[in-house]
DNA sequence: GTTGAACATGAGTAGTCCTCACATTTGCAA
DNA sequence: TTGCAAATGTGAGGACTACTCATGTTCAAC
């Protein structure tokens, strides 16, 4: 989760510290302007290093491809969606709080979805690459286990390992409904989401 | 459907049939090998035309681009799901044979996930492409439409258009458990399509 | 002021999908 | 059979892009 493991293996690291940290601000910024405009697989890495007002050797010198950057947006972005989830979760006290607490939730990170453009574009495309599905990955098995651990408080008598299990694949599938719906038109999404909900407060509840 | 929608629009059609079906397949049987052996994306267009024992040239011929070869493929191993599905639903009478035959459609459908390189190399990298993305989400759909119908068979006080969003989804987040699965351990794959199955057979059951 | 290491540069490399001008084959009328 | 136009095949090369590397520049420390 270290934000500069994008450059620690490959790249020279660490250099007069200030001046590279805007460098890479710079390029991310230009790298997200890019993104909302055309999309991540139209963007060219000429293009972000001419906004990001460098030279593509030194774009190279921060990160060490593409993919890099991209990852680098995603980690960030999932990062915000962690915090909004853990925030949502950590106060519920009993089942009918979880209830409420995880119905929000969901309005609340599909709304982060709908609201970025960069996002969507991340998280469309995320399964062509290995390295950002190991990002997405590892993404929902630390929001699984966020909501395993209140599962587990509030169900001492359940079995963890499944309550592990159920947790995981409803992080999992809550992305996967958000990309579904993102990619119908928004009436039916906003419904689709509505359905997953309502699937998921039922399985919480008989779990 | 029409598998020839490949190359309705831009190329010469209908050539002097036998041999041009032929080559078709010899084009679908390389690329179905080059996939197995190094995944799609690795795929070469070069490579395709050698193996099929023909020029890169006439490889254009009869596929407008890459991504019409993989998309051929993948309509193909759609059918075979979709008469999976037709012919495991349709003779359902009641919630109880409902609830048996879709179990074991999901195991039979895991298993063709399971048991094809190819088809598990191109649903991984699947959302890379905008064109595979709808394919993906017409078979979705009319999986959806297969279920819904007995769904309305069985339910007929039920709101007919819920009882739609409920089934696209369930097909739609079958896929997304599947694509999940073939990402972890086989051990944790499994155990996820089974609560993937438990939680739809809840929702089955109260919809 | 000198030096040398860190940093910046962008023309060039490698590797890909796909095209197109030309060669070959095929169907068919004379 | 033969001639010929249309259909089909060919592969060197075009166009494009991620990424590299030899060369130039800056700058901190002495």
């Amino acid at each position: 989760m270290d934000e500069n493991e994008a450059f620690t293996s490959k790249r020279r690291r660490a250099p007069s510290q200030k001046r590279s940290r805007e460098r890479v601000e710079a390029i991310l910024e230009a790298a997200t302007g890019l993104i909302a405009e055309t999309g991540s697989d139209a963007m060219r890495m000429s293009e972000v290093a001419e906004r990001a007002g460098i030279s593509i050797g030194s774009l190279y010198q921060y990160f060490p491809d593409k993919s890099a950057i991209i990852r680098t947006l995603a980690e960030r972005y999932n990062a915000d969606g962690r915090q909004c989830i853990e925030s949502a979760l950590d106060e519920v006290r009993d089942m009918a709080g979880l209830r409420e607490a995880f119905g929000g939730l969901i309005d609340t990170y599909y709304g982060l979805f709908l609201a970025g453009p960069v996002m969507r574009d991340i998280w469309s495309g995320m399964q062509a690459d290995k390295s950002l599905r190991e990002v997405e990955l590892l993404e929902s098995r630390a929001n699984g286990e966020l909501l395993a651990a209140v599962l587990k408080r509030l169900k001492p008598g359940a079995d963890p390992e499944m309550l592990a299990r159920s947790a995981f694949l409803i992080m999992s599938l809550g992305e996967s409904t958000m990309r579904l719906a993102i990619s119908v038109d928004p009436d039916e999404g906003a419904a689709l989401v509505e359905t997953y909900k309502r699937m998921v407060l039922r399985e919480l509840a008989e779990i």
